[in-house]
DNA sequence: CTGTATCCATGCCGATACTG
DNA sequence: CAGTATCGGCATGGATACAG
């Protein structure tokens, strides 16, 4: 019975999405978009992400070879991040869906508000 | 000093991939961008989603005019799921970030595996 | 400054049981 | 067939403390 009709998990963009998906990937992707950026300097742009989850993020980041990891020791020492040609791509790869949610962000806020009053009125 | 020059959460891709970043959304979306479906057959064919998750799933892509939900009452009852134009152009604007993961996905697996060996090397 | 290690609260989700 | 309700385990991630 080697048939499995069924809908695969391991298609790539459900990879993609594992990645991307998070609350943070796509916040240092951009930032880092607009030009190389330090841990802190990250940080402070980024807006409620912990220590702990930028590390880990800029690891994974890293290590999909999205971003790149470049100490300068020194006094302070500093650790410098920035885009790799691939981490570019995948930005431009995000845009039509950025696009797409400028776009229907408002008409998803009214479907949704729409649906909330039905289900209310049901009750 | 109101410039809070931090980079927003409640931009919009951050919405859409709230949405669509999750296990199942859009192995649901694809599946029904092929053709409308019962539930039933949606689970069988998503494999893997518990009876649970594709009823919350289903419930949120309708509460946002992505699916829309049937009713045919008869015996047995019937419940039959399809895209929205809304869902249509979503599955589209899917499209390049698929066709990046799909150009992507070999070498990603290399960086990984690198950066593995690198780290067991370090250690 | 740039992290790692630990602890712990929260929330997600599968399993199960039950309803129309 | 097409769900909802409830429970419990497990992973996620924030807070904190510590290190290079």
């Amino acid at each position: 019975m080697p048939a499995p009709r069924t809908v695969n998990h391991d298609c790539p963009i459900r990879d993609v999405l594992d990645r991307v998906g998070d609350a943070w990937s796509v916040l240092v992707i951009a930032e880092l978009d607009k030009a190389p950026c330090r841990f802190n300097a990250l940080r402070r742009v980024i807006d409620g992400v912990s220590q702990r989850m930028l590390a880990v993020t800029l690891r994974q980041l890293e290590r999909d070879g999205l971003v790149t990891r470049r100490v300068t020791d020194g006094r302070p020492p500093q650790v410098t991040y920035a885009l790799t040609p691939r981490g570019v791509s995948l930005h431009a790869a995000l845009a039509p869906l950025a696009d797409w949610a400028a776009r229907h962000q408002q008409a998803i806020r009214e479907s949704r508000a729409a649906f909330e009053a039905a289900q209310a009125a049901a009750a």
